[in-house]
DNA sequence: CCGCAATTGGTACTTTAGTATGAACGAAAA
DNA sequence: TTTTCGTTCATACTAAAGTACCAATTGCGG
């Protein structure tokens, strides 16, 4: 929270700096005002988009929470490893022949992160591909 | 979709509408060029928030689109896609887990063959990798 | 005999998957 | 407050998967 907000500041911050020199130096003397008042809005419309995918990503993941809190710890016992929420998340959209990419788009995260909850995946079950993680999982039962 | 770029573009001409009023009325006269294109800025931030949500609404509109789409239709023009005998052993063995290479140590072929089998499987049940081959052809009832 | 499909194998290439390692942050627990 | 864990992201690499194109063999039916 506070790092989102400080980096909303620096990404101003430099903008403003950015304007300035603009300004200063040489464009804004040959420049209409109109496109410099156009470029401004276009690199705040995309700071804007930026801030509001965060916002949205911030949001789903507060719903997420509170909603979905009984996934495992209910029945896992012995053959269960402790599969965490995310992990799960992965897990079942790999179930669906997902790819890496496409899971990382439906989770908001990126590829890497999916590749690092994927290869704990494989450790916590065992094995080494993703077609045998989800031939096993349905085999233990976390998955139908 | 051109409803969206309609409000899009509407809500473009009333900022400029809106700008322009207070530039030509007696706000510019007044107020710092700084105020003026912090107002700009501020303004133009909302309107990206804005269209950052709208993005993503549409795309996992899309999403849940794509996802949901094999349920109905996916069994009535391919109940049987007439997979070969030979294909038929490496959606097997694919099915458990196996690589290449050990489909084809298993079946005493090149790893080459089977990749020519499982690509011309693909093809044949109209998917791009091997974990959506097992989802679908366990839907359709090829393999148990 | 000839065409056709299936099977097998290959080269060369691009894409995706997976590993190893490190780093940062927030929340919850100790 | 410090520690731990889960989540996120990243780079750099290797391994595997997949595509495109080609070619030889075999068996079957016209």
């Amino acid at each position: 929270m506070k790092k989102t907000i400080f980096l909303y500041g620096a990404g101003m911050a430099a903008l403003i700096i950015l304007l300035k020199t603009i300004e200063y130096n040489y464009l804004i003397r040959q420049l209409n005002i109109e496109i410099y008042l156009g470029i401004i809005a276009a690199l705040f419309t995309v700071l804007g988009i930026w801030v509001g995918i965060q916002l949205i990503k911030r949001r789903e993941k507060l719903q997420a929470a509170t909603s979905y809190k009984p996934t495992s710890s209910s029945e896992n016992n012995s053959p269960a490893p402790d599969i965490s929420e995310r992990e799960m998340d992965v897990l079942l959209l790999m179930a669906e022949g997902l790819s890496n990419q496409e899971i990382a788009d439906k989770l908001f995260i990126s590829i890497h992160t999916v590749k690092t909850h994927s290869s704990n995946l494989f450790s916590k079950l065992q094995v080494k591909r993703r077609t045998q993680a989800i031939q096993k999982s349905k085999e233990i039962g976390l998955i139908g």
